[in-house]
RNA sequence: GGUGUGGUAGUUCAGUUGGUUAGAAUACCUGCCUGUCACGCAGGGGGUCGCGGGUUCGAGCCCCGUCCAUACCGCCA
């Protein structure tokens, strides 16, 4: 028996046992006659003691161990003199009899510790070390959490975990696939798949009316701190339903999640369309902890002579609480952030409405206070509220107010991590125009449903067609999204068509599925959530490399493995493979 | 593909206008220490200043190139 107990569970009741722990040596603190080590597991943290007074023989060996070392000892439970209240077991310590010591191991090149000293590369190249860590196995154990939680939900509402290959066709469409080459088929390549998309509206045409599966996706594009290259998503697929049914089903898993894993019961999603989304916050997916919305101002600044609003088709405001008081200094660290490479305004107009209720403003030359005091009416301004204003053309111009927007509310504290806004997004557009390419990209996927009321538009005007599609938004964190999908093989035939694929192409690619439509498609429809950043957003992580075990690097590295790398000559052979 | 930031001891970082032997903290090692829990005290070892080139009497510092990391933009149906 390598142990009796875990590190975590001893307490006072506990007193006199004999117990036999195994773990990994976290602190050796040696005092001269007195030993105090800090043995630590999954489950917490147990002090042991050494006495040279009653076992010298055993203190001496004890003086020789490491950190990181595994040990086990085979001791009492006793009471402390001294009490640590900062740990569960901090009432009690063992009183070792015998220790043998099973692993001796080298010095971590970082700190075991909740607040280590090791960087984020060298922590993901002794991950398995960083994962001995305390708040990043936290992070595990709430992402298993999640998903346990996730199954039960689905399981009790009837959905069928089914699992779907990896190893499938590849679709040009959309993301840039990983690709495996067959080498039993010369030339040819399975692709990893981008999403089960097709895969789960196959299980609906075979009548598995409710369907869920938590998986691992592929997409062969560059990364972010929110993005992977391999990702888990909880996909679900359900027939005979509508979007109200889609959106109240996962409105309640989410709030499931939320009550038994943050004990809080959110009240009802409010829901916005991708229009208004777009109008109010610039952003398909707007952080509504905090209000700021857009306000349009253009009405009220032409024809004084300000040639830039003049020039402008979009002029547009937020109002930042009690902001008046700014300084110049300040001011320009938000032009300066506006006109940022990433960002791109060309600049910033602010106005200050001072607490004695006049406006001061960078554009005074040409406008009155009276037509400041139009634009801060409409802003609902205060005085004491600073009024911020960019102008340019309509979508630019309001991503640009989005990002000044989200970095006030930054400055604000608005973006509080322990407070939670959901969001349904809904109404987005069907399709997207690339205008260098001049033709048209499904904004959602291929088989996502226009709304039949717009479905006459297909053809006179595409890019105003909207979808039945949805995303759920947290705290301005795209989190899941789906829509009602094609179920009718000619409508999906017309989608190819307006999406610029030829009646061969549309069959090669996706043949299986127009073929499947033809043998008795329900109407269904579905939704996909991003595990890793729901995780996340639960533990409040910047990044979700934080709640993946193994995670890549910016690069798509995994430096741990050393991943991706050259193989050997015979294996390119027998892929049938050459290397450029 | 692009922009910004960073790369100095095992680790996290500081390093002034280009000027003596490159520092701190922590980790590590040794000794002392019987109630520690961020133990304490004394001492010690530890450096290809990412790499390559250039300017200079002299480069951690300036210039060019390059690699790596990171955040973002493009990209992510």
């Amino acid at each position: 028996m390598y142990r009796s107990r875990t590190c975590g569970e001893l307490r006072i009741e506990n007193l006199n046992e004999s117990i036999v722990l195994a773990g990994w040596v976290q602190k050796a603190r040696k005092m001269g006659g007195m030993i105090f080590v800090d043995l630590r597991d999954r489950y917490g943290v147990t002090q042991l003691v050494f006495n040279q007074e009653v076992n010298a023989e055993l203190c001496d060996k004890a003086a020789k161990i490491g950190r990181e070392w595994v040990i086990q000892i085979k001791g009492t439970v006793m009471e402390r003199s001294n009490k640590n209240k900062n740990i569960p077991t901090g009432d009690i310590e063992i009183n070792v009899a015998e220790l043998n010591v099973l692993n001796a191991a080298e010095t971590p090149p970082f700190t075991i510790e909740e607040d280590t000293d090791g960087g984020d590369d060298l922590r993901m190249k002794y991950r398995y070390l960083d994962l001995r860590r305390g708040n990043v196995r936290a992070n595990l154990e709430l992402r298993h959490k999640m998903a346990f939680e996730t199954r039960r939900y689905l399981d009790e509402h009837r959905f069928l975990e089914v699992e779907t290959p990896v190893l499938i066709g590849s679709t040009p469409e959309g993301a840039r696939d990983f690709v495996v080459p067959s080498r039993m088929n010369p030339g040819q390549f399975y692709a990893l798949p981008q999403s089960p998309q097709t895969l789960k509206q196959l299980l609906m045409v075979a009548g598995f009316d409710r369907y869920f599966q938590i998986v691992k996706c592929f997409r062969d594009e560059d990364l972010r701190a929110d993005r992977q290259p391999e990702f888990t998503q909880i996909d679900c697929e359900m027939s005979f339903i509508e979007q109200e049914d889609i959106l109240q089903m996962f409105e309640g898993l989410t709030k499931h999640l939320f009550k038994v894993i943050k004990g809080l019961d959110l009240s009802d999603f409010p829901r916005m369309t991708y229009a208004d989304a777009m109008k109010y916050y610039g952003s398909d997916k707007p952080d509504i902890r905090f209000e700021m919305k857009f306000v349009e101002l253009k009405g009220l600044t032409t024809g004084k002579n300000f040639a830039v609003f003049d020039d402008s088709e979009y002029v547009g405001a937020i109002c930042a609480k009690g902001c008046a008081d700014y300084t110049r200094k300040q001011l320009d660290a938000l032009t300066d952030f506006v006109k940022r490479p990433q960002i791109g305004a060309k600049g910033l107009v602010y106005v200050k409405y001072e607490s004695d209720g006049s406006l001061k403003s960078s554009v005074d030359k040409f406008y009155s206070q009276e037509d400041l005091k139009l634009w801060a009416e409409r802003c609902n301004a205060q005085p004491g509220d600073l009024i911020l204003i960019i102008c340019g053309a309509t979508e630019k111009a309001q991503k640009q107010l989005s990002e000044l927007r989200l970095e006030m509310g930054s400055q604000l504290g608005l973006r509080d991590k322990t407070k939670y806004c959901c969001l349904w997004v809904v109404d987005f557009p069907l399709l997207e125009e690339d205008e260098e390419l001049g033709r048209f990209f499904a904004k959602h996927h291929p088989f996502t449903s226009p709304k039949p009321e717009d479905i006459s538009l297909l053809d006179s005007n595409p890019g105003t067609v909207r979808a039945n599609a949805y995303d759920l938004v947290i705290n301005g964190v795209e989190v899941g999204g789906g829509s009602i999908r094609i179920y009718d093989s000619e409508l999906q035939k017309k989608m190819f068509g307006v999406l610029g694929f030829t009646e061969e192409k549309a069959q090669a690619q996706f043949g299986f599925l127009m073929n499947a439509f033809k043998y008795g498609a329900p109407p269904h429809g579905g939704i996909a959530f991003g595990l890793d950043r729901l995780v996340s957003i639960f533990a409040g992580l910047d990044s979700i490399r934080d709640c993946i075990a193994f995670p890549k690097n910016n690069s798509g590295r995994d430096v741990m493995l050393d991943a991706p790398s050259t193989i050997e000559q015979e294996q390119l052979d027998e892929l049938n493979l050459i290397v450029k």
